[in-house]
RNA sequence: GGAGGGUUGGCCGAGCGGUUGAAGGCAGCAGUCUUGAAAACUGCCGUAGGUGUGAGCUUACCGAGAGUUCGAAUCUCUCACCCUCCGCCA
């Protein structure tokens, strides 16, 4: 969400964002609404003043004039009855449209179309070479008996699956070593619930917009969120924090879901996109202040690129493009790992800059030194998201004889073992 | 799932249908005193909006929503959450 303010004086580039960022929103239809809702304000105000008053003199009147004053009360309480659900419906509305805003992109993301328009900005790691015929993770899975999934499906239906052996110890390895690795560099680990009310996923974002995406419970008010982010979102929603509190960063293991609607017919084998998976999500609310944000941005995605060096992976970085990149995001860098059977680059990690856009959804404030109330800046990342880095991870270390070579870093959390 | 009790400002906590945006305390900020600090004393100290150069004026908000009333933190209803007991359960 922008402030309204920043949208009255400066429509233009709000207008140009919402252009760039391919959102459907009329800006005039949302200013027109607003100039609207400030004048009948203006009028419901003042006679809620008029009745205030009034029913403030209604003690000290004689007993004589007190039957004009309460007939007088009632005819403006009959006209605050009319008045007043017209305001509200005005300031729903608005309110609808004020979460359609996007926030402005940072002056260096490329304006762009869609994911064609990313900008690679640089390669990390050396590409595998294999001198016998690889197997691709699906086929590698089964040879291995790591894996089930045709049975899954009478289960759990389409791209479902179960981890088997030791890639099922694998998973809570890279998750264990994750969250430590991201505890040692300061952050607070949180095992996070997926289970989220409406409301928190409007906080992130995601709403309105993404509601086919998410997994609503029948009969409950309560859907299943795609990230940990979300939860941990609203840890702090409506808070006004000390800025000494700040940053607040923590490294949140959850289970994540996602419908996947729209998606079909792509990635449908195997582990690449499954309708639940594991992720360990880096979340930061950190002091109001581009520079500050714009550091920790520079620091998830480190520790990000961290990770994925020491389980020796080679990855690339993309610089998201304006229309690629979600509304209410300042700033995005994707991570993607090399599938060797794709001969590409797959996205793993997702990085993002929200600044003040999330905060303000949710009401994330902290006390600035001058005693003025602030909104917080978020940012987000992957840690670890499983089971596609598995895909990337087995796909990489594969051996001739279908074994896996573990990365050093993981071996310690798979007992010492050097291959699986 | 059943029964009962609760939800008030950063925290604790009072609150009769009218002078309460909310006593009192703590914390915080400023000042007096002091070489300095502490103590003591004095003052300030919720959020969001409108308006005004400004002091200020004004509106909304006492878990959320709806209602009764001239007037609601106070009364009624619905919902959410918290606590206690019972049941069930990992």
């Amino acid at each position: 969400m922008l402030d309204i303010k920043y949208i009255r004086e400066n429509p233009e580039i709000v207008r140009q964002t919402i252009r760039n960022k391919r959102v459907s929103l009329e800006l005039d239809t949302l200013l027109e609404l607003d100039s609207r809702l400030l004048e009948l304000k203006k009028s419901v105000e003042a006679k809620q003043t008029e009745r205030n008053a009034n029913a403030k003199a209604v003690p000290k009147a004689t007993p004589q004039e007190r039957p004009t004053l309460i007939q007088k009360g009632k005819d403006l309480s009959e006209e605050l009855k009319t008045l007043e659900p017209q305001l509200k419906e005005l300031e729903e509305a608005l309110k609808d449209l004020l979460l359609r805003v996007p926030q402005i992109p940072l002056p260096e993301v490329p304006v762009g179309l869609s994911d064609e328009d990313n900008v690679e900005l640089r390669r990390e790691g050396t590409l595998p070479v294999f001198d016998f015929a690889l197997l691709d993770h699906v086929a590698l899975l089964e040879k291995r008996g790591w894996a089930e999934f045709e049975r899954v499906g009478k289960i759990s239906g389409s791209r479902s699956y179960m981890l088997r052996g030791d890639l099922a110890t694998l998973e809570m390895a890279l998750h264990l070593y994750t969250l430590q690795f991201l505890s040692a560099r300061g952050f607070t680990a949180l095992s996070a619930s997926a289970l989220v009310r409406p409301e928190t996923l409007t906080a992130t974002g995601h709403f309105p917009g993404g509601e086919d995406q998410v997994y609503r419970l029948e009969g409950h008010d309560l859907m299943l969120a795609g990230t940990a982010e979300v939860p941990v979102n609203f840890l702090h929603s409506s808070e006004i924090l000390d800025l000494e509190q700040l940053p607040l960063a923590y490294a949140a293991y959850s289970s994540a879901f996602r419908s996947e609607a729209g998606s079909a017919g792509r990635d449908v084998r195997g582990l690449m996109r499954v309708h639940e998976f594991k992720k360990t999500e880096q979340y930061i609310i950190c002091e109001g202040k581009p520079e500050v944000s714009s550091q920790w941005f520079g620091q998830i995605l480190q520790n990000a690129e961290d990770l994925l060096a020491s389980l020796e992976l080679p990855y690339r970085i993309l610089q998201v493009c304006t229309g690629d990149m979600g509304a209410g995001k300042a700033q995005m860098y994707d991570l993607e790992c090399w599938i060797p059977s794709e001969e590409r680059y797959r996205e793993t990690h997702s990085c993002s800059n929200l600044q003040d856009w999330q905060a303000r959804r949710t009401g994330i404030r902290y006390r600035d030194n001058d005693g003025k109330v602030q909104f917080a800046h978020t940012l987000n990342n992957t840690g670890i998201a499983t089971p596609r880095l598995l895909v990337a991870l087995v796909e990489v270390h594969q051996q001739s004889d279908g074994r896996v070579k573990l990365p050093a870093a993981l071996r310690p959390y798979m007992g010492g073992k050097e291959f699986i």
